[in-house]
DNA sequence: ATTCGCAGGATTGTATATAATATTGTGTTC
DNA sequence: GAACACAATATTATATACAATCCTGCGAAT
């Protein structure tokens, strides 16, 4: 058989194109090296992939589906700007399912979930005393997203993915410079409950963390305007 | 060549034509005219709706994303047959999120609101009486739409509108045939908690409710291989 | 000088053509 | 007659071509 394509002939079988281009998209949004607003181009994008827009078009509606981007018709896909109400019901609705789902982890966890639980939190120490705050970001998320893996319920667990990748667009907008990220402590303290198999202790915890997370944010509001203007000015 | 309908005016999100062949299947499936496992192929829907491959590849896309039809690599989209484990894990997800929801419903529905609740009931029982099984499936998912729409939480409303979609694909694999689906009463007992800005009252309701719909479902365990040995049945 | 209009260019939306892969049917061999 | 190999067929995956739409910039008119 003749090869003529120029793609990538080392996984033929193994992985869908679109996927890749949506995961790898992903990656970069999740560790902040996208912001919110960013043209997608398809043109761009199927160029730095070597593969046809077909593919790049899936990968972009893939994302679009998750709210990571947004595709507007006839003009293109952009990196996602959650609107405040959006951060807010975003974090509401984490507030509402990863407590729960926090209590299910600890009941539910084995010895070798709580030594991938810790292993997260090293790699996210490694990341910051790297000063790789973007990699920090994205494990932090992933420490979340792990927790809800344990908890067995493969629905909720895809919600609460989904939620993550939303807050990652929600802190990049509305950090507070001022106050510090550190989520090591809070981590550390849920994976202890969650050692122990101290569900209610895990709930709280959980619960009031992402309350830190949340009052960490600054969502108050703006005059109506600034959703034009900020285009503008990210760009 | 045939204009259906004109394209809305607002929404312009993605590509208009995919959306109308997703919803087209989407409502097909929420009415139990598509059996679950039901082949849809690429060239038969594009026929059908006179439009290219392309945009039937989106729609199913978005379909997959929803969980409603499962893409095969090669081999195709299929309407998707929720496992036994998802099928539980679907109903503990809106056992979880569905009572809180009708909650802040019954604390922000305004008159308004309950009369097109009232105007859903009515609509349920006319399919009924119709004998129009399927419209008043549909009907009734509507209907727990609508409170969450209420509720106005636009992220949680969108995760019970997934939920409910994928139910209806349970409820036409495990229904079990004894049990009558009289959901009118539960309603009707729902919009009059939420009449009264009642919230704790519709929280409780919801609940038993949804426990009320679980457990007309019959969700033991068979043989594993009936999964396969199921394709063969339905075709 | 500002505004309106229009053309040119760029980008996305859709359709079609080509390549890759799975399935099915047939024929040969044991 | 059964089982395997292989070809024929059908269907999906990807690439490319074409059409529609939007944005930009220039120029003319007021």
């Amino acid at each position: 058989m003749i090869k003529l394509s120029q793609t990538d002939p080392r996984s033929p079988k193994t992985t869908v194109t679109a996927d890749k281009v949506a995961a790898s998209l992903s990656l970069a949004i999740h560790e902040h090296r996208l912001a919110p607003g960013t043209k997608l181009g398809e043109d761009e994008i199927s160029e730095l992939f070597g593969v046809s827009r077909t593919v790049v078009r899936a990968g972009l509606q893939s994302l679009a589906h998750q709210q990571l981007v947004e595709i507007q018709r006839n003009r293109g896909a952009f990196v996602a700007q959650p609107s405040l109400r959006e951060a807010r019901e975003v974090f509401e609705a984490r507030e509402l399912l990863e407590p729960r789902t926090a209590r299910s982890a600890a009941l539910r966890a084995t010895p070798q979930d709580i030594t991938i639980l810790e292993q997260h939190i090293k790699d996210e120490h490694a990341a910051i005393a790297a000063a790789d705050q973007g990699r920090a970001l994205r494990l932090s998320g992933q420490f979340h997203i792990e927790i809800s893996r344990i908890a067995d319920q493969t629905t909720i667990a895809g919600f609460i993915e989904a939620l993550i990748a939303r807050s990652s667009l929600i802190i990049a907008l509305y950090w507070r410079r001022e106050s510090a990220l550190c989520e090591s402590f809070a981590h550390h303290a849920l994976v202890e409950a969650i050692a122990q198999g101290d569900g209610q202790k895990a709930q709280e915890l959980m619960h009031s963390h992402l309350v830190d997370l949340h009052s960490a944010l600054d969502l108050r509001d703006r005059t109506a305007q600034s959703r034009s203007l900020k285009d503008a000015l990210r760009l």
